[in-house]
DNA sequence: CGTTTCCATGAAAACGGTTCCACCTTGGAC
DNA sequence: GTCCAAGGTGGAACCGTTTTCATGGAAACG
């Protein structure tokens, strides 16, 4: 740029970074003339040398609901504190489309964020791991590095507060079957269930696929069974609206006919009617564990390959019968 | 990395990006030795060279709910289609920390896409607007370019809905004062009353910050109205729900006390008890429009300063009291 | 006053691609 | 048998930074 500021480049570069000692007059011109040209770095030229990006790529299943905002967030914002940026990319059903999103990706970031619920696509992952800093996110990890939310804990203390409620038969209305939070909660549930003498047989059993209309299915399918469960844990929140929607049209009454549990505690839960008993999952921090993690293997290049779980929970609002909220906002939950 | 592929970097390069003659078999080699040292060319040096990052800086204020996961999406899938990648930065109050993230992004983005409903910040933009394509999203526009939901027309439409339906004290149920979405609607609003010669008192307009916490709040103030409105008119689906939970508490029946409607269409809307009549707004297209929009200034520079308005269009259920709903799910909208 | 140290600065190499240009080969036209 | 065109390939310049090393001058020290 300003080589027409009357200074050398090398200047230039040690005022914008603050190395090395720069007169203090030098550093008036150069900051003047900056500020005059608007300059601004090349970003590419910069990486080139320096081997970093300042950028972390972040590959997320096809992202809607609240949930992905609730995540980049909490990613970007942990990100922004060191300085580096986050390239999204959504959207990838299988493992060659996993593939190449990664390999496009590969040679613009430092490091990289997956999360591929897909039990499929792990396995693919491996290779990856090797060339560049990668965490996993709600995934098989094997050798990689990963933070995973507790759903297996979750999934018990929810069916543990529907049992300690007097509920015996507990129907589940699961996520779908290849999605590894979905398999983690439908595994608290069984375990729960056996570990409470009560049967979990697989008509007790809804398969859906985690977003509202499935939720809605699941009223007739319930409506329609022979001995009706006197309770649904839901794996997640968005399927529970679904369902409360379809109840209330069927004229089954929650808690009353049928208690609901749900999973992940979005921001609506509190105001639905009744307000949704479910498990708290902190979405922002689990984004934020994965940058920082990410981060940190940039600078140590330890491939600790670490599993860390994040925990989740209960809250306890209206909708399984349990003693009554204090207040319509939340109950549990101080802050 | 394929020096020792046996080829040039010349010849590489023209593999990889298959521009100019290569003989078969030499191509064979070299895809064999790309495949086999796993490599991924380097995307700063290329960046050096030909001015292009192939990058799409999104800015975007303090994400969460659903509204962003659709955006983003949006966003994401037309930006692949071109092969071009996402940058997301979130969380911008001030006028100030816009332009620091912006400085930041300079340099490393081919274009930009700044949503930034805060009507302070816009004019900020505009000398950036200058240096690097760039769309805003729900802005003040000058004389840049801009996508815009169309908030006046969509309220409007709501509120000629409610009219129609005998009420003749709509109260409005506002965003923040500073967001020009919100102001929008509320001028859509004030203009509706006017026409059909009603009046639009300030003790009908509650202030609220489009989260659901302020929809609960705004209960108890409806509730201790002299006159309670027939209607309200909520600037969005968000601090709807919240309304709705807390009527429900202090025992007012929707539609039968109170009429609602909402804005945006989030999923949960028709879900809700009753169904939200609402305005649907097509997020994702939003998204996809303004990334459309910023590539296509990439190719052409033509800096045509042109302001797009998304229509949005108006989704009947209950909540209003309208001619009931056909079908739980969605009587309007048939796809 | 000579020597050493340190501060301030610049020259030049290096990073890893793309692209212009030149070269060599081959096949067809005359 | 020449000449030319076109295909296939490599050499080298170039993109804009960072970083190492060298240099000159001033200050500190004996």
């Amino acid at each position: 740029m300003a080589r027409a500021a009357g200074v050398s480049v090398t200047t230039v570069s040690r005022v914008l970074n603050a190395t090395g000692p720069v007169a203090e007059e030098t550093r008036g011109r150069v900051t003047a003339a900056v500020e005059l040209l608007d300059y601004v770095p090349h970003g590419g030229a910069r990486s080139l040398i320096t081997r970093r990006t300042e950028t972390i790529g972040v590959l997320l299943p096809d992202l809607y609901g609240e949930f992905f905002s609730e995540l980049i967030r909490g990613m970007d914002q942990t990100a922004r504190l060191q300085r580096f940026h986050v390239l999204v990319s959504s959207a990838h059903s299988g493992r060659a489309e996993v593939e190449e999103v990664l390999r496009a990706l590969r040679g613009r970031v430092d490091g990289l964020i997956v999360m591929s619920p897909d039990v499929d696509v792990a396995p693919a992952l491996a290779r990856y791991g090797e060339t560049l800093p990668m965490v996993l996110l709600d995934a098989e990890a094997g050798r990689l590095d990963a933070i995973t939310i507790d759903n297996y804990g979750g999934a018990c203390s929810m069916m543990r507060h529907l049992v300690g409620l007097g509920h015996r038969r507990i129907a589940l209305l699961a996520g779908p079957a290849r999605n590894l939070d979905a398999r983690e909660r439908a595994r608290g549930w069984r375990d729960s269930l056996g570990e409470a003498g009560l049967p979990a047989p697989p008509e007790l059993c809804f398969a859906g696929d985690f977003a509202e209309a499935s939720g809605h299915e699941a009223g007739a399918w319930l409506a329609a069974l022979a001995r009706r469960p006197t309770a649904v844990f839901t794996a997640n929140d968005s399927m529970a609206v679904g369902l409360l929607s379809a109840l209330r049209e069927i004229g089954l009454r929650v808690p009353e006919d049928v208690a609901l549990g749900g999973f992940d505690d979005i921001p609506i839960a509190r105001y639905l009617s009744p307000p949704l008993t479910t498990v708290r999952v902190p979405i922002a921090e689990l984004g934020s564990r994965a940058m920082q993690r990410v981060l940190s293997l940039l600078e140590s290049r330890e491939p600790a390959h670490r599993h860390e779980v994040v925990p989740t929970q209960l809250v306890v609002r209206a909708s399984c019968g349990a003693p009554a909220a204090r207040t319509s906002t939340d109950p549990t939950i101080g802050g």
